[in-house]
DNA sequence: ATGACATATTCAATATGA
């Protein structure tokens, strides 16, 4: 089974390129972040054509997060329990909460799609917020996993945050900046002591998943690795392969991230005790 | 110092992005 997440930016925009993709690419599952719309405004019809169901969790032209997958999907949820919310210029709970995560399960593997919020400027509002969604996400991990230990669960999307210095292309530009910041860097290691893994860097060690439309930076090759898929120990023991698709940041029209897929063998027994028969 | 570039929406000017 292949999975991906990709960061579209309007997939009524992209719609043509990520159909294209999914279908040249033989992807089974997509996450889609920032689709920008409305679920009633989601091109379906594009991929119904290429035999992929939607789920899509949007509220407004802002953020939106989906799924496309020619598997069943079942267990949908949008929004993960405690997620905070944001309105500008209030603090607290009972705010908004922003399309930015659902999960579906595919094959008995556990799936979400996030877009992580952007943080703006360190100790703007939103920068909090971003602190606070990471934290009560990471919560949200430990829980699954303490009640499923054996879970294939994979958290997939725009992580907005660059766990390494060398996730950014000169470390003396982001000086000050969100995305590099400890606060930020801790919050996502947080996810690698609550038991899950980054399941690409392994397999593809070097490269970037986000480059800006501005100053040439993708001819430069200016970028940012902020896309990641972290897995379960369980979900890392099927990971047999890993892409960072470079090539969709070029030709017509593209997004500023490119899409992450990882192939699973869903077949591979890990298990030394179950009796062999031939 | 600003904008660049791209996307959305009350189609014009503003919000958002990383």
């Amino acid at each position: 089974m292949r999975v991906a997440t990709w960061n579209v930016n309007s997939v009524r925009t992209r719609v043509g390129r990520v159909v294209d993709w999914l279908v040249r690419e033989d992807v089974d599952v997509l996450g889609m972040q920032e689709i920008k719309c409305k679920p009633e405004q989601f091109p379906v019809e594009a991929f119904e054509a290429a035999g992929y169901t939607v789920e899509a969790h949007g509220l407004n032209q802002w953020n939106g997060v989906a799924f496309a997958s020619r598997l069943p999907m079942e267990d949908v949820t949008r929004d993960f329990p405690g997620q905070p919310g944001f309105l500008k210029g209030q603090e607290g709970p009972g705010l908004p909460v922003e399309a930015r995560a659902i999960g579906v399960t595919v094959e008995g593997v556990r799936l979400w799609s996030l877009y992580v919020p952007n943080g703006r400027e360190l100790g703007d509002p939103h920068y909090t917020y971003k602190l606070d969604w990471l934290a009560q996400l990471a919560d949200r991990t430990s829980e699954w996993l303490a009640a499923e230990p054996d879970l294939p669960l994979a958290l997939m999307g725009d992580w907005n945050v660059a766990p390494l210095d060398e996730d950014v292309w000169d470390m003396r530009v982001f000086e000050g900046s969100t995305h590099v910041s400890e606060p930020e860097r801790a919050a996502f290691r947080t996810f690698e002591e609550r038991g899950l893994q980054d399941v690409v860097r392994p397999l593809v060690p070097t490269g970037y998943t986000y480059w800006d439309y501005k100053q040439l930076r993708f001819p430069r090759n200016e970028g940012m690795r902020i896309d990641f898929v972290m897995g379960s120990q369980a979900f890392a023991d099927v990971t047999v392969g890993a892409t960072i698709h470079r090539d969709e940041r070029k030709g017509d029209a593209p997004s500023d991230h490119v899409p992450v897929s990882v192939d699973l063998d869903l077949d591979t027994v890990l298990d030394d005790d179950r009796p062999m028969i031939f």
